[in-house]
RNA sequence: GGAUCGGUAGUUCAGUUGGUUAGAAUGCCGCCCUGUCACGGCGGAGGUCGCGGGUUCGAGUCCCGUCCGGUCCGCCA
């Protein structure tokens, strides 16, 4: 037997306990006669102590970071104790030990604050998994895991594992492939989403399905995106979007209160798309905070025109402004597609210096906005604003109550084409939440945005001089609301002048679609689907599918709607990103075992790498590399 | 595909206007120390300044290229 107890088990209550433990050496504390020795195992820290005779060995035979160490002695009390760990009352009169194996010298030290890199770690994951700061994130996400499952089998969900070696679809993501040796020159695809699979288990009668399954995305990567990722991936027969919304906030509410012990009893908020966009700029608002959107003027666009919180007074058909900021002769604010302001809370004392740097975060080519207009409100009541000799201090009174600025509010306007600026401020306003300290990493807020598009219209030259064509938002797989099922039916796809396609029936679809968004994160997103194989045709057609490539690529899918197939939905939440959101990280680097860098590589395994000339042979595969 | 920041001791970093032998902390090695827990004291070793080229009397420092890493835009149904 290795050992008796675990190094965070023994208490003050077991003095006098014979034990046997074995761990990992954290540090060596050396004073002449004595030694003292922190051993660490998964459970924690628990201070060994060499006396006189064993200590002479230790000086023959000395002990090392990250050795492994078995020690056999008894528990006593510390005549100094430490009440930074848990078995800080006691240590262990060590009576014999054993090396069971050294350690080369670790390249960073095993510490919640470790002295190493991103780079170095990543490199050394297995050491840096020793870490407690790691292991905490690793036992959070095994949480999260638990708490789902438990969840989901209350409720009657099946654990179904579908396949790996798929077909290639290529409509959304890039599909990593797979070569087929027994079929040579064909490929397999590792599965974006096990999304067609959960259709048909609904089909065979499989009412409740989930998995805890990883997808594959061949994209590039950034701090909260890696081509391997994990989804909880359900889905539900006989069901509206209320009996989803409603299964799934229960799902993530009983992970919170697992997980992090919060009872989070308030209804989820909902929120349309267009409302989303229109008081957010942002299909995935971040609502702990206020600083909503004024919308001071807008082209004609759909959405806008439908669910503006401000009605308009009057209004052309051009733009309709809340407050005419049209008329002071100013060239940006007149030549502009929109002007869109935010309130910032207190922030009217800024001083040029504040004003100018955050000017230049908006000219940053990422943002990308040509300059920055403020109205500081001050306290005295006055108005003091970048454009004073074109507003008078009337017309920025009105602006300010448009954006429910308060006195020492700080109004930030931004103007440019529609879309950049929408962005572009909704950038700001959380740039400027993470200034003020708004985005309480402990303080936790769901919602549910509804009623997306079902189509984007893409056009493939940006000039606009080219082709474009109807894309699915979600996926192909989504049905529209049941309100627009008979304009997609009667209407073509065919868009007959580029310039307005957002005129066109198929642009004001929208899709019975949602998305739970957290802390302005998506976290998990899904749709009612589609179950009838003439709309699904449909749909495939408006994607630009001829019939001889809908059966090629999802005759499958067709095939199984023609025997009967019930109605039915579901939703995926992207685990690792839930995981880090819970944990307070950025990053779900932090939370995956051995996650990939940003530029897809495994730099512990140093994966991808080639293979052998034989491999290719048996593929019958030859490179074409470029350059 | 693009933007941007970084690469100097095992590690994390500093390094002035281009100028003597490239520094600090920590880690590592040795000696001392019976109550430490970020132990302490004394001493020591440790560098192809990512790589290649250029400018210069002289380059860690300036210029060009390249590789690696971080972040972001595009992309991610």
């Amino acid at each position: 037997m290795y050992r008796t107890h675990t190094c965070g088990q023994l208490r003050l209550a077991d003095k006098g306990t014979q034990t046997t433990l074995a761990g990992w050496v954290q540090t060596v504390r050396k004073f002449g006669a004595i030694t003292f020795v922190d051993l660490r195992d998964r459970y924690g820290i628990t201070q060994l102590l060499f006396g006189e005779e064993l200590n002479k060995q230790l000086e023959e035979n000395p002990l090392g970071r990250e050795f492994v160490l078995q020690a056999t002695g008894t528990v006593q009390e510390r005549s100094n104790k430490n009440a930074n760990i848990t078995t800080g009352d006691i240590e262990i009169n060590i009576t014999s030990y054993k090396i069971l194996n050294k350690s080369a010298v670790p390249p960073f030290t095993i510490q919640d604050d470790t002295d190493g890199g991103d780079d170095l770690r990543m490199k050394y994951r297995f050491l840096d998994l020793r870490r407690n700061a790691v292991k905490k994130n690793l036992e959070l996400r095994y949480a999260v895991n638990r708490a789902a499952r438990n969840y989901l089998h209350q409720n009657n969900f099946m654990d179904i594992e579908t396949p790996f070696l798929i077909k290639s679809t290529p409509e959304g993501a890039r599909d990593f492939v797979v070569p087929s040796r027994m079929n040579p020159g064909q490929f397999y695809a590792l599965p974006q989403s096990p999304q067609t699979f959960k259709q048909l288990l609904m089909v065979s009668g499989y009412d409740r399905y989930y998995q805890i399954v990883k997808c594959f995305r061949d994209e590039d990567l950034r701090a909260d995106r890696q081509p391997e990722f994990t989804q909880i991936d359900c889905e539900m027969c006989f069901v509206e979007q209320e009996d989803i919304l409603n299964m799934f906030e229960g799902m993530i509410k009983s992970i919170f209160k697992e997980v992090k012990g919060i009872d989070y009893t308030e209804t989820v908020e909902r929120m349309t798309w267009e409302d989303a966009m229109w008081m957010y700029g942002n299909d995935k608002p971040d609502i702990r905070f206020g600083m909503e959107l004024c919308n001071l003027k807008f082209p004609a666009h759909t959405f806008l025109q439908k669910t503006s919180p401000y009605p308009s007074e009057g209004g052309s058909s051009a733009s309709e402004l809340i407050v005419s900021v049209t008329e002071g002769g100013f060239k940006v604010f007149d030549e502009a597609e929109t002007v869109i302001a935010i309130a910032v809370p207190g922030c009217a004392e800024y001083t040029r210096k504040q004003t100018d740097e955050l000017t230049e975060w908006v000219k940053r080519p990422q943002i990308g906005m040509k300059g920055l207009v403020f109205i500081k409100c001050n306290v005295d009541g006055t108005y003091k604003s970048s454009v004073d000799k074109f507003y008078s201090e009337e017309k920025l009174k009105a602006i300010a109550n448009a954006a429910n600025a308060e006195a020492g509010d700080l109004i930030l306007i931004l103007a440019g084409t529609e879309e950049r600026t929408r962005k572009a401020t909704s950038d700001l306003r959380m740039y400027m939440a993470d200034k003020l300290g708004l985005r309480n990493k402990d303080e936790f807020k769901l919602l549910w945005v509804t009623d997306f598009p079902l189509f984007e219209f893409a056009l493939e030259d940006q000039d606009g001089g080219g082709a474009g064509r109807w894309v699915a938002r979600h996926h192909p797989f989504t049905s529209p609301r049941p309100a627009d099922v008979d304009t997609m039916i009667n209407n073509s796809p065919k868009v007959a002048d580029l310039d307005k396609y957002l005129e066109h029936p198929y642009a004001n679809i929208k899709a019975n679609a949602y998305d739970m968004v957290l802390n302005g994160n998506e976290i998990g997103g899904g749709s009612i689907r589609i179950y009838q194989r003439e709309l699904q045709e449909k749909m495939f057609a408006a994607l630009g599918m001829d019939a001889e490539e809908q059966v090629h690529k999802f005759g499958f899918l067709l095939g199984a709607f023609e025997y009967g197939a019930p109605p039915h939905g579901g939703i995926a939440f992207g685990f690792d990103r839930l995981c880090s959101i819970l944990g307070g990280s950025e990053s779900i680097r932090d939370f995956i075992a051995f996650p990939k860098n940003n530029a897809g590589r495994d730099v512990m395994l140093d994966a991808p790498s080639e293979i052998a000339d034989k491999q290719f042979d048996e593929l019958q595969i030859k490179l074409n590399l470029k350059g």
